[in-house]
DNA sequence: GTGAAAGCGCTAACAA
DNA sequence: TTGTTAGCGCTTTCAC
């Protein structure tokens, strides 16, 4: 059996040439492949033949070009690495896939110029959305840069009018809640273990819960705070130890996410403190390694993969609608374990 | 002062506008953006200067389609969640940003189904390469589907003869090193806690280091194998947990990865067994965590982000000079911690 | 139901 | 050093 397209070895294969073997118009091809607009049934079964014969794919590029729709939302993350944010791009491509998707992944490193650098590729890229977690960038710049996109969420920092979506996660009442809780069992003072120079939305809106549990509950100003988070579990570890030995008075301590709990818990550990007796330790995120009876970590349940489930969605809704940017408050759960007291 | 642009308020800003208002041909404007052919100084600086003016973005969409590049990879992993797998991310994704492209992320949740979409999708983006981690797609297909790309480099699996590059970490040698380890401490009797059905390279070159030690050492076959790994840690606790109750002649146990040797840990501790007294742990990674000191798991480091790091580099080398597909091996590192007796 | 023509914004090859 | 002419492979509009 002979074809009009014999000769299209190692070439790759158009809509054109699909069209040609079928004997149909180019336009037809579009319509058997995107399932819309009228087609007979038998040019379909007939088109559909020659996809598959030609192993016929379709050029997204072109696609994009011609429609000025991508199929692609950016995702930017300060830190891919961390067990946190990697729950996060989780949520996001899950809800992707489900429409299609695909994701750009840009990793920022919490850092000004890669940021920036981030937004104008995706730009460049022409996607059709952007998730973008924690932004480091003033809010001066964002609006500059935001508005040039064609969708926006953004997750960890306060609602930008009208500009992008939001998605957060309420720590300041979990925070709260934190200090009820080490107060209830009859601690006093009270220390925080948080990252170092971090005027980031979810680390100021622990700080705030944190002097308003302070204000509420009539407590003295936290001893003097550890900036240790941000390296590795060790550094934060070797931070907390040397904080630790200068500041015997301290009977809680608080720590801006689990992962710094760990590491708070192993500095208390090398100096013979009781944990909880001598000294109480709560987290932040609940990762499933808080759970071993070795840590018994009491912290709070972040909602990570449903933050990303959400931003994503929030998104998809801009994106199909051109819908409201709406702002969504995700709610953490307090678990008590065995690193304080009952 | 006036320019030949002026109505361009909303409308997309293209190289024929930037071109109308400098003055000059869209040749010339392409090569002021991509730094490449002779443009004389004084026309570089206006060009320069409108693009600035009008906020020109170049749209890569087009570029990809004239020019046939896309300066985007694709990124296939099973599972983003995993520790081990961000990392690997991590290091492509730097690599990528060195290079100036961008990552394209699929998770395949170590699905064939989605494995041979995401395959499509990314040839149907075009992408310029691919980092396909951990096939579970069988040989005879990968073959058939590989070709169609233009760049592939796999991690955690065999090589497929001029077909892709390869990235593997030597755990055959490792995992003989842990038997001889545990045989120098006085252990006999060691269980290996495994994955699931898994046939997967990572796992099978474990499975085969420990074979060739047991046979080397001339040890008694392994102990019925625990099928544990690939949910939560919680799970994975209970599973041993279960498992142990029956095996009380167990006096070592290999775990594939430090995620289990924690839930094993967890385990040893619910039934009260001593560690490293009564069973001695050793796990694969070296997690952050396994270095405090409640944990304190012997393990081999395992070059994660190098993996992402070298892959990334043979795919770029691909790239570049449809250079060979070479295979890499990177090596682990023994780590003696305290869950194994000195 | 189907087709023809135009064009998305860029690069490539060749001129000038 | 710069410009011209064709596309890249698809969708879109409008005609038939």
């Amino acid at each position: 059996m002979e074809s009009k397209t014999d000769n299209l070895i190692g070439k790759t294969i158009t809509l054109d040439d699909v069209a040609k073997e079928a004997g149909v118009s180019r336009k037809t091809v579009s319509r058997v492949i995107n399932a819309n607009g009228y087609v007979s049934e038998a040019t379909r079964q007939r088109v559909e033949a020659v996809v598959r014969k030609l192993g016929y794919r379709p050029n997204l590029v072109a696609r994009t070009l011609a429609s000025a729709r991508s199929t692609v939302i950016g995702l930017m993350i300060p830190g891919i690495t961390n067990r946190y944010f990697s729950q996060v791009i989780a949520g996001v491509e899950s809800i992707a896939q489900e429409n299609q998707y695909s994701v750009l992944l840009l990793n920022t490193y919490g850092d000004f110029a890669r940021e920036r650098d981030a937004i104008r590729l995706l730009e460049e890229h022409r996607v059709d959305g952007l998730v973008y977690n924690t932004p480091t960038l003033p809010v001066a710049e964002l609006r500059q840069l935001l508005p040039r996109q064609k969708a926006v969420v953004i997750i960890g920092h306060d609602p930008i009018e009208g500009m992008a979506g939001t998605v957060n996660v309420d720590v300041y009442s979990a925070m709260i809640q934190a200090v009820e809780h080490l107060v209830d069992v009859g601690r006093r003072r009270i220390a925080y273990v948080k990252p170092g120079i971090d005027e980031r939305y979810p680390h100021r809106k622990r700080l705030e819960g944190l002097r308003e549990a302070f204000r509420r509950l009539k407590l003295d100003v936290p001893p003097l705070m550890v900036e240790a988070v941000g390296g590795s579990i060790e550094d934060t570890s070797n931070q907390v130890e040397a904080w630790l030995s200068t500041k015997p008075d301290v009977d809680a301590i608080i720590c801006y996410n689990d992962e710094a709990a760990v590491a708070t818990i192993d500095a208390c550990d090398r100096l013979g403190i009781k944990i909880p007796d001598d000294i109480a330790i709560v987290g932040f995120d609940d990762i499933s390694l808080s759970r071993i009876q070795r840590i018994s970590l009491t912290t709070f349940r972040i909602p990570r993969y449903e933050v990303g489930v959400a931003a994503a969605r929030i998104l998809f809704e801009q994106i199909h609608s051109t819908g409201d940017t709406s702002e969504v408050i995700l709610q953490s759960a307090f678990v008590k374990r065995n690193s304080t007291p009952a």
